[in-house]
RNA sequence: GGUCCCGUCGUCCAGAGGCCUAGGACGCCGGCCUUUCAAGCCGGAAACGCCGGUUCGAAUCCGGUCGGGACUGCCA
């Protein structure tokens, strides 16, 4: 059997990272069985769907490489893969179901469903015990698919094993609004079918609904694909996903400048795992080594912190040009102008260096800044904790000097130079270098001093000495 | 309330009866390196929810219990 699985998105919000998972783990099984990745858009919900939101998920999507086979804007032989194309569709079957027997109009009212619901919970009996009614008694109203209550629907989840619901349990659900549109169980339900999707595999908060696609599916003549139903995500305390514990659109994350490749890697090793021991590995070894039964049954948490981390490892592995190109718009944004060439050059000096020490890339900005734009503000509390401000000045005033006598410029010229004045000034490396480093680049964490020293050239290395000592007073 | 799902370090993943004095990763703590911050290296604290049962032997099987979660919409 060739693997059919999709992906099929609402466009009532933007990606969600669960839903991103969730795609990824489809696309990953379609791969690894060579089979077909679908990218279907769910907007039976009208009111709610925008074009903008499918945009922006289907966007989500190619950025992080989950390039599909057929569906949306891709197209394929089963005709349009936008629900509110198919509409048609829907309720001609809903009809079909009415006919046959599977289904009823219903034109009971919320409030007298609620009355009816109360009544038999007063009485002891089952909730949907007075609801359930498989005669046809009106003409309008929601199409109800009538509930078979012989057998138990039973199922075997690739993730979760057999498991089987009784169908006192299942309530005759709407399957056609009042408006004649479908409900996601139709629409849904009869695109797996008409797409002859394969295997389903969502997030586990469709596992009660699963045995009413099931009935559905049969109901409609057909036999249904194999489930798999995933973990859910949560914030690190265990909560539901949410603002506080940073963002949950995918989006979000491309812009704070994370990777594809460290987001993929990480959303994969959220509930699965290639052996145990392997956290960093490429997307060829997830296709090669992915399955779906070997996804974790408990739900996991998405935590920022290591995904930053998994995002500095990437950035590390990177090639140093590459990572230069990916940087500079920030650079450029936070400047608020292009970068001239001889900027760039400069740049390229110390990236290598910048690179060792960034997780995210707008990081990696703030980090070259001091080369290109000079600044008023300097981490004076550092001076004061560590030294006297008589010692910080004469500290930039012997600096100055050595600077300024330096006749061969690079980086090994500048530090064989300021070596030399600890010994001179009677102190400690620190307390020479930290002065220098807060007067040259405005900060006490920058990179490498020499380099960057060297990098900004020995003009405006003075300049910026003279500006510290005109502060300082 | 009802139905269903889940339960190994703070967090993610491994473990499918003896290889477990429970392994890897993030984070945390300490050390080395060092001009700062990182990176790197070394070391450390840290978990099988609980109670029974099966077995020579259980994190692994069974039952119960407790805890967490999802669903219970003419939303998906």
């Amino acid at each position: 059997m060739t693997v059919r699985v999709r992906m099929a998105p609402s466009p009532t919000g933007f990606l969600h990272v669960g839903t991103a998972r969730a795609a990824l783990y489809n696309w990953l099984y379609a791969r690894h069985n060579g089979g077909t990745f679908i990218v279907r858009i769910d907007d039976t919900d009208l009111e709610r769907s925008t074009k903008e939101y499918e945009d922006e998920i289907l966007g989500s999507f190619r950025w992080l490489g989950l390039e599909w086979d057929e569906g949306i804007e891709v197209g394929g032989p089963h005709g349009s893969y936008r629900q509110s194309d198919r509409m048609g569709r829907y309720a001609e079957l809903a009809g079909g179901l009415v006919e046959s027997g599977h289904a009823y109009y219903d034109d009971r009212s919320a409030e007298e469903l609620e009355t009816l619901r109360q009544r038999a919970q007063a009485e002891g009996k089952h909730p949907g015990h007075y609801i359930r009614r498989s005669e046809r008694k009106a003409d309008g109203g929601v199409i109800r698919l009538s509930i078979p209550q012989d057998d138990p629907v039973e199922f075997n989840d690739l993730i979760r094993g057999n498991l089987s619901f009784a169908p006192v349990d299942i309530d005759d659900f709407v399957i056609l609004r009042s408006n004649g549109t479908p409900t996601y169980h139709l629409a849904s339900t009869v695109d797996d079918l008409d797409y002859q999707i394969t295997h389903v595999a969502r997030g586990e908060d469709l596992l009660p609904s699963t045995p009413k696609h099931i009935l559905l599916t049969r109901a409609l003549g057909g036999s249904e694909p194999v489930y798999a139903h995933l973990p859910l995500l949560f914030g690190t305390d265990g909560k539901k996903l949410s603002k506080r514990h940073g963002a949950t659109a995918l989006a979000e994350y491309r812009e704070q400048g994370f990777l594809p490749a460290a987001m993929f890697n990480y959303l994969a090793i959220l509930g699965w795992s290639p052996d145990g021991e392997t956290t960093i590995f490429s997307r060829e070894e997830a296709v090669e080594k992915f399955d779906l039964v070997n996804v974790s049954k408990n739900p996991a948490a998405f935590d920022p912190e290591k995904l930053a981390w998994m995002n500095g490892e990437y950035i590390r592995a990177m090639d140093t040009t590459v990572f230069a190109q990916l940087v500079r718009p920030f650079v450029e944004a936070e400047l608020g102008r292009e970068l001239e060439s001889d900027e760039w050059e400069t740049f390229g000096e110390i990236a290598p260096l910048v690179q060792e020490r960034t997780r995210l890339l707008p990081e990696a900005g703030n980090q070259v800044m001091f080369l290109f734009e000079d600044f008023d503000s300097y981490d004076e509390p550092s001076w004061d904790k560590v030294m006297t401000k008589d010692g910080v000045a004469a500290v930039l005033e012997q600096g100055r000097q050595v600077i300024e006598g330096l006749g061969s410029w690079n980086a090994e010229s500048v530090e064989t130079a300021l070596r030399a004045m600890p010994e001179k000034l009677g102190i400690g490396a620190g307390k020479t270098f930290q002065p220098l480093r807060v007067a040259v680049t405005g900060s006490s964490v920058s990179p490498p001093l020499f380099e960057s020293i060297a990098a900004l050239g020995q003009g405006k290395t003075l300049e910026r000495i003279d500006r510290a000592r005109a502060k300082l007073g």
